[in-house]
DNA sequence: GAAGCAACTATCTTCGAAAATCCAACCTGT
DNA sequence: ACAGGTTGGATTTTCGAAGATAGTTGCTTC
């Protein structure tokens, strides 16, 4: 496991520590840093985040009901397991949410959504058309990128619930993809396939936003699960 | 505002305080005795709940994600604000998950679900025989029973995260049903219903249970919203 | 009277010490 | 050898004191 851990953000929009504290925590977890499955102790995390063991239960708690973490009594917090079966699950009702989410974001965005997108989208593009090296370096900022467009996309969807489940999942694959592209060379850029979708969508085409984004997610999904042999559980 | 506040279970599964401390608040935030969007002042809940300041914020942190609760930076927490139109959104969701988890639920069940369905129902049906009067003493029994009924029903659906979010979106449509009946007569008993539903999961008849469970649920959401003028925002 | 400022109060936020719990290693008697 | 019990160290859980922040009141000045 790299020691590396997640700094406070310089831009720091988090005022209150244990806000900074569960943004971490979740990115670590997220990106692989913590093995599902590892126990979190408090006297690594005191250390790692420089903060208190109440801020830590804190974040750990938020971390609970979105499913990322889990905890017996006594014994502490653990990182969720992973597993092959979970992530068929999860994806399915995510890809579905999606596609029902965007449906309703193109046919409802005003031109702010619009702009919004495309800004995205731009920023997006930018880093992946830096050279691969340059990539993996800032690779949490391409993360961050991909993370904030394929939020435009849905971000005029009307239904608040809705998004925010579909947030929920969103998070739980990309705990899925991350933790598959680890120890192997990043996938192939995506980026004909979401300039696709965003083409789609700033045209009003909205069931075809739908199908392209649901293939897009189809395809990530079943490239993760060939590279299912590290989803059997880690060791204690 | 009511003084009672939530007692210790006499069961008391939880080992943990801040999990008794969890369950208590969360349960007097979904019957109303916390008004939507009213301040939990940590000195009052230090009295109330018997605990301490750090155990509270872990409790309150785990209400943050579900929804249940809001937190402005150095401001403290609030109970989540309610609306008819959130309701609205709630409520298609939950109807839909619900339809879907217990189609599969049928579907999978074996006989310990339907046993369980049984019992369930039995449950319930014994609570709802009582007089009109032991029913009102009795009040949080009959929310329990019947949150295990409903669960009852969708207990054998193989998508875990379906389950998942469907017990989010049950907790929340519970809050605006349990604060729609507050200052008013309990509603007709819906026991017929829940027969019916019961008797169509029995006899594995799928689409029906899906069916007749839906159109339980859009009535229950069509009588709260006829009560709607108390969704608007409480006083601060 | 309005705006600016200062002191004061109420409340939230953070932290680590102390109590409670778990677990592994070590006895002890059969 | 083994079941059962005991001790000690590692870790979690709980708690309220101390620091930080927001909101209020009252004073001063223009």
């Amino acid at each position: 496991m790299p020691p590396r851990i997640r700094q406070t953000a310089a831009e720091a929009d988090a005022v209150l520590v244990s806000q900074d504290v569960l943004s971490r925590l979740k990115g670590d977890i997220l990106d692989g840093h913590f093995a599902p499955g590892a126990r979190l102790r408090f006297a690594d995390l005191q250390k790692s985040y420089s903060a208190g063991i109440g801020t830590l239960r804190e974040a750990l708690s938020h971390l609970l009901p979105e499913g990322l973490v889990e905890l017996d009594a006594n014994r502490g917090f653990r990182v969720a397991a992973i597993s092959a079966a979970e992530l068929r699950d999860v994806s399915a009702l995510h890809i579905e949410f999606e596609r029902r989410a965007i449906v309703e974001s193109v046919r409802h965005g005003e031109d702010a959504w619009e702009a919004g997108l495309v800004l995205a989208f731009h920023r997006l593009a930018k880093i992946e058309r830096l050279s691969r090296e340059e990539r993996k370096q800032r690779s949490s900022e391409w993360v961050a990128a991909h993370r904030d467009f394929h939020r435009a996309l849905v971000a005029a969807c009307p239904s608040r619930w809705l998004l925010r489940l579909r947030a929920q999942l969103y998070d739980h694959m990309e705990r899925y993809r991350l933790i598959s592209q680890r120890h192997r060379p990043l996938g192939p850029a995506k980026r004909a396939e979401h300039e696709a979708i965003r083409d789609a969508a700033v045209a009003r085409k909205a069931e075809l936003a739908g199908e392209l984004l649901a293939a897009h997610l189809r395809e990530t999904t079943e490239t993760v699960l060939r590279h299912a042999p590290q989803f059997m559980p880690a060791p204690p």
